[in-house]
DNA sequence: ATTGGCACTCGCATGATTGGAGTGCTAGGC
DNA sequence: GCCTAGCACTCCAATCATGCGAGTGCCAAT
């Protein structure tokens, strides 16, 4: 099969540039990979794939590089994933062992994630609109201003003070937070809003002014885009990238910086490991960069996503395997002990 | 003078250098600064300086450069600071307008900073330590397992979810939330340990495994070492470093996700903007990078420090106004509005 | 379809050359 | 005693030329 063979040389072309970081010529290829044919054979098959797109030279007379479909070909046909080995699986294990809070285990997922990858790794926190209430707790911190506490099914802590409109005594405090907490504990983030809709009765009329600061408060906490918090580790791996530094490492610790992009970047990404390279995204200053993520935590419905970034040049079937087997132990960790 | 007139040399060699990074030479020198004198006396001045150790050249033939020395004793007779400008008065101003929550004033002020100074921004949460304790909140998250809540009068909000060694009924979680707010409410975070120390009798003594653990987990919490929280902004500003990509930048960014270089990064600066130069770094990774923190909210007790940190070559006086200005400013709107 | 052969192209490393910026020193002037 | 002008010297950085070699594309033969 002569189409076999082209994907072959395409496969065997960016082992090699990945393993070397240089172009790679026909000759090389034949030597290292045992392809039964000559050189030349091999120069036709990267004619025709240049022809396709897959691959480019980047001036006459040197090697091939793999393009961005090139890569996009190899993920695509990258059918079974390999196991990471065992060293690794006992690091991730014993990496999350020992989490006391979501905090902790977090960042140590970030932490192990880049660490296993070299690359730099993303971890969202488990997300808001996703998670449900547990528990709503209101503190008085002066006579008019109230901290608003909000704790999630997810192990997640919000908290945001507010200016009440008028004097909050202790008892009516104790009533909100008794309403609060009958009407919302339970609900969705995302129901929230509804629920706490119709203004309740039992309250006096003198006190609207506050319990409908209160309900604006805990609309505003529940709402989407809001606080979904991103942490990053590894950035240092961008070493990786070759050539001059302010053209391209600078402008991605810039997009890593900008949290709308992150969440962007993360937010696409399907439950299982989805890949997105090169010009796939749409942040400019990513173009020279890989993303490879998935969801974690609660099968079918993820608490939301982690992944790793790294240049396009980067090594796929291990990365994916690192990234699903985190995050298969991180969501397990999470569901059980939060 | 002449003493006084060497200094006038280095601080224009130190402002050139600054904004060229290039050696700077004596009939540069002449030519920008209108010192009155000529070339020849500079170079006199220039050779007195070096055998000082204050400036170096880096090849024979090539212009001068300041070492850490140079920059120390310039930094040092920086008597008075520069007022910062309007338009950036109002930057600050605007920027910290409008935060929500502690997490909101700590982010804004961090990228500010970073703004501000185009370098890297460190900013630390309020120290625990240094807190005292305004609500402790106790949630049931299952039969035997239970969620701390801990809020200081900085805002911040620790969490923490423990298994218990029994089944933990709500009335004794009631009693328990009672006692733990009666007894700690209003002690510093150091002092938790001593208050809870004495087994208090008015629990069953069926109760007093759980007791224990609950005493043992806010001990815990209120730790020195534990969740001293620290965030950067502004890395990609380290691409203005010179030189080699992994030789001078991946050092410093290895030592910026090292909690604990940064943390002692932070932690030696005085309530007063201090200067760490070069090789006044312990961190290795850090000999070619200049610190500048200090301490914000409450005067004469600072909650925690912030600073910014930036290749050697840097703009001092600027810079300096900056981290003290956006101190000043995070630290009013801290104490009067969290 | 595959292969060996061959001419051709370019990038890159090497090495020599040169220009110029900058220095140190010395002798003379204030 | 301090400053200045002049001068010889050093050494980096940029420029250019050169040769090498890896790699290609094409063609004719199998």
């Amino acid at each position: 099969m002569v189409a076999e063979r082209r994907f072959e040389v395409l496969r065997a072309i960016i082992e090699d540039y990945v393993a070397t970081e240089e172009p790679v010529g026909s000759k090389a290829l034949t030597q290292r990979h045992h392809l039964g044919v000559s050189p030349a054979t091999i120069r036709n098959d990267m004619a025709s794939l240049e022809d396709g797109g897959y691959i480019t030279q980047p001036h006459t007379s040197a090697g091939r590089v793999p393009t961005d479909k090139g890569y996009r070909l190899f993920v695509d046909r990258l059918a079974s994933v390999k196991p990471l080995s065992a060293p690794e699986r006992r690091a991730i294990e014993s990496f999350l062992e020992g989490a006391v809070d979501l905090d902790d285990a977090i960042g140590r997922t970030v932490r192990l994630l880049a660490q296993l990858t070299h690359q730099v790794a993303v971890v969202q926190y488990p997300s808001l609109v996703r998670s449900a209430i547990r528990h709503v707790e209101l503190v008085s911190l002066s006579p008019t201003r109230v901290m608003f506490v909000l704790i999630t099914d997810t192990g997640r802590v919000e908290q945001r003070s507010v200016e009440m409109p008028d004097v909050c005594p202790e008892m009516l405090l104790g009533e909100l937070r008794a309403w609060v907490n009958a009407t919302c504990v339970g609900s969705r983030l995302a129901d929230v809003s509804a629920k706490l809709g119709e203004f309740p009765s039992n309250f006096e009329t003198a006190d609207e002014p506050i319990v409908r600061a209160t309900i604006a408060t805990l609309t505003e906490m529940s709402a989407e885009q809001n606080e979904e918090r991103i942490v990053l580790a590894g950035t240092s791996n961008l070493a990786k990238f070759g050539g001059d530094f302010s053209t391209s490492v600078r402008p991605v610790l810039e997009a890593l910086e900008e949290q709308v992009v992150l969440l962007r970047l993360l937010g696409e990404a399907a439950e299982s490991v989805t890949v997105r390279i090169g010009h796939e995204h749409q942040d400019f200053g990513l173009h020279s960069t890989s993303l490879i993520a998935t969801g974690y935590g609660r099968t079918g419905d993820p608490l939301a996503n982690l992944g790793i970034l790294g240049p396009t040049r980067m090594d796929y079937p291990g990365s994916i395997a690192a990234v699903r087997a985190v995050a298969a132990y991180v969501g397990a960790f999470l569901t059980e002990s939060v």
